[in-house]
DNA sequence: CGAAACCTTGACAATGTTCAATCACTGTGG
DNA sequence: CCACAGTGATTGAACATTGTCAAGGTTTCG
């Protein structure tokens, strides 16, 4: 990992010399195959996970042994920070990649001992840390407003360039299970939601190929219930930090 | 407001005294009356909001102008901290005093400023927000695994003090309908459920008055769908025997 | 006093979950 | 190469939970 790569980086574009060296230098880079378990619950809670290419799926256990799916990262995402000043190792999660990935990882320990000495480091870290909240205020209220079917209709919305024209294809980009869970939904809630939305709004579904005749139609159903409009983000929320 | 007394905060206890001097001149003190509007959702984004004493509820509207709870503060807590790096003013929501309260603001354009030359205040800055996201994605897990009277039952264990003993009674710190709107559920929904939990738990409800035989058997019921386990603060599952 | 807010209750509708069955597809070992 | 297991996906039927609407009681406050 070069340093100048790092300073590209929303995260790192303050951070001082010294410190994308000393980054550049401790970061490791990893390739990993498909369905890998990339970081248990213990070594998250000590380690920043930064993905640059592929998918990473967060997840963890419930008491019945379910699966919960905490987040699914993708390029310039990152997690684990959360765990920088905390002693007790709890409400951790692990990471699996869910296609053939490119991540880097650095222990936490090496992060903070250079976030006490650069304060542009720090104010790149509490910069996406707030961004990232306010991300999260608005899945907890699409969550609560939104309906299964919107609420795919929304994942479908973020996955197109909002300079298309009307009609377009976009493809999942992960399988239909994950996206269920992603999506707060059952897998077989996810299947006739998706079905019942594509009679509703003129899409046609092709395994992971959704093909959209009329976007704005898609708007229409699903974003009146939200306090934003169409286009939400510049970028889709798959590239997003 | 005192720099010395600032210093107690966890937000600022790694400030530098200049930034403490700066603040304290900075910080405005306000006591309000109940039902009082704070800050409106222009001014909000502009603001940092920082909880003396008192409950202050956080909301806005959707399209078809019902309002929404985003949260609600009380003593220790703060908001307005998010819309410090961003630019357009997307995303707020307005701040309401629902009982009589004392809170301080500062314009968030100094606190920017001041952040930009301290790192201790940086860092203070980056550990709550961080906090905060652990925090949500608690909430987010609760409201994905727990039922509506499980969800009550939670919120009600987390007002009791973990070194009381077995019985104890509590008092719903707001209304009804606010705490219904908070947990996620409509009124009718609550006070359904809260019936349902008082006789499966033996609680006796006098208005907001919540006696609890057994938290035992409130914390049997709470906490098996949740990966934290009783008191939640304290003692992580995983150091279970 | 009267209006408004808070709270509860009943009947019913909407939404999502659970369980069971089925099918297509993929990768593995014999 | 085929059989087979496992995963992903879909569907139906029954069920559980929550929301909606309407009504009525209580409290609060001007």
């Amino acid at each position: 990992m070069q340093s100048s790569a790092l300073q590209q980086l929303d995260l790192f574009k303050q951070a001082s010399s010294h410190s994308l060296n000393q980054l550049s230098q401790a970061f490791k880079r990893h390739f990993y195959k498909k369905n890998t378990l990339l970081l248990d619950h213990h070594t998250l809670a000590l380690t920043f996970l930064y993905v640059i290419n592929g998918w990473v799926k967060l997840f963890k256990e419930n008491a019945n042994g379910e699966e919960i799916v905490i987040d699914v990262l993708t390029k310039g995402h990152y997690c684990g920070d959360e765990f920088l000043f905390q002693a007790e190792e709890t409400d951790t999660y692990s990471a699996q990649s869910i296609s053939d990935v490119e991540v880097i990882t650095l222990p936490l320990a090496t992060l903070k001992r250079l976030l006490r000495s650069d304060n542009g480091l720090s104010i790149g870290f509490l910069e996406q840390s707030l961004k990232k909240r306010r991300n999260m205020y608005v899945e907890t209220e699409h969550l609560n407003m939104k309906n299964a079917m919107q609420r795919i209709g929304c994942f479908i919305l973020r996955l197109c360039d909002q300079h298309n024209g009307q009609k377009l294809t976009i493809h999942l980009p992960y399988d239909k299970v994950l996206l269920a869970a992603r999506l707060g939904m059952r897998a077989e809630t996810f299947s006739r939601a998706l079905k019942k939305l594509s009679k509703e709004c003129s899409l046609k579904i092709h395994d992971q190929a959704v093909e959209i005749a009329c976007r704005d139609q898609l708007v229409h159903y699903v974003c009146p219930s939200c306090s934003k409009t169409f286009p939400c983000e510049t970028v889709p929320k798959a590239f997003r930090i």
